[in-house]
DNA sequence: ACCTGAACACCGTTCAAGT
DNA sequence: ACCTGAACACCGTTCAAGT
């Protein structure tokens, strides 16, 4: 059409497992989980939705794979700190940091908690509550407990960031919550309507850091 | 067809948001999540799709009037026991409970938490946290902290069963778990290997107990 | 070996038409 | 007011046909 025509064709690079995974992610991350679909995928690829099936097996793969490609580094690269329990902490707010960037995350390791990454963050925290003291019969409790707390958080963090999706208005969101929460009588319910305030104002990572640590002494309780 | 063809005929009963409720939940018990459609509910009530919309907004809606129904039983029941811990114990006991004998309803937690049901059980802990000693600038954290425990083990235990219910062999999943637990080298995953047998072993109801102790002594620790 | 895109099976949801 | 069931829009997935 125009003069700049007989420039070199742009040159279509090729699929791949990593392109795919990396054209979900950009889905996910720009316009939410219920956006990815392989009509879409294939489009921002320009190809079939086809085409896909060669490089990931099925949706839950691709999902699976687009997790581990944001978590497991994430993780990897945690877990540093002077203190074991530091250390833990630091695991820990590497996959809150995860979510947070990424809500679709949090989705999916509630949907399907037991990620390959999930095993290198088990291994990381065990070691560092063994590093703490916590005796070797009581190791794998608190790598579970630690764990399920985590993913307890992840399944908070997801629904919250899908309402807030919706409605563009995160002050919105938080309203009608309590306003559902305060639904009772307070007469009923008098601890709901005394912490209603602080659900509405509360900072997600302080809520998040002093409910690990509540785990972290409860650990330490169980020193030799 | 038979003889007893003039018999009053079977008075088709009517339809109702509780009936519809039932049957949903017949379905999700009896076949698994996956067999929920309006289709198949439909012809469980002998009647048209569209007339199931008459009594419920949507599926979500739906969904989330089947887990209330199992869960707000439950929970209101919940929370008896001498010492405020254990009443704790006894409510976060309810809705393990509830879980194992509906996974679907931790499906249905790990996505939208924040469930009617949970606003009394939220009531319920508070109150515990209270009566153990917890001061008032901590109430809110344990309370968050606790129910986050209680989502995560509700994720976990969903997918379980979801793999179980597909599989139709416990076994198998938990020996193809912890196959791809251990896929690591074992120089790097040491506490993972050493663990393993644990993770195949475990008995859910004691590691979620261990688990939502280390919580109980964090708490107590918090006492003025 | 890899890609194309129409076709299939199956959803949730709507709605004109009935009673 | 409530029910019927075909129709619609939209999925994930498959597959014959191409290169």
């Amino acid at each position: 059409m125009s003069s700049n025509d007989h420039q070199p064709k742009q040159q279509k690079p090729s699929l791949s497992r990593e392109r795919v995974v990396a054209a979900a992610i950009a889905i996910l991350d720009g316009e939410g989980e219920n956006a990815l679909t392989f009509r879409a995928l294939a489009k921002s690829l320009s190809t079939g939705s086809g085409a896909i099936y060669w490089h990931v097996a099925d949706k839950r793969t691709l999902l699976a794979a687009a997790t581990e490609h944001v978590l497991s580094e994430a993780i990897a690269q945690s877990g540093r700190g002077t203190h074991p329990a530091d250390a833990v902490r630091d695991v820990a707010l590497g996959v809150f940091d995860v979510i947070e960037a990424h809500p679709w995350v949090g989705t999916e390791l509630a949907r399907e908690p037991w990620q390959p990454a999930m095993t290198t963050l088990f291994e990381k925290i065990s070691a560092g509550f063994d590093a703490m003291g916590v005796p070797r019969s009581a190791l794998f409790y608190c790598g579970s407990a630690l764990v399920q707390y985590l993913l307890g958080f992840a399944a908070q963090a997801a629904a919250a960031a899908r309402h807030d999706f919706q409605s563009q208005d995160r002050t919105e969101v938080l309203t009608t919550l309590v306003a559902r929460w305060t639904q009772g009588e307070p007469a009923d319910y008098p601890y709901v309507h005394l912490l209603a305030d602080e659900l509405r104002s509360h900072d997600e990572r302080e809520a998040f850091l002093a409910g690990l640590d509540l785990i972290l002494a409860g650990a330490r309780n169980l020193q030799g």
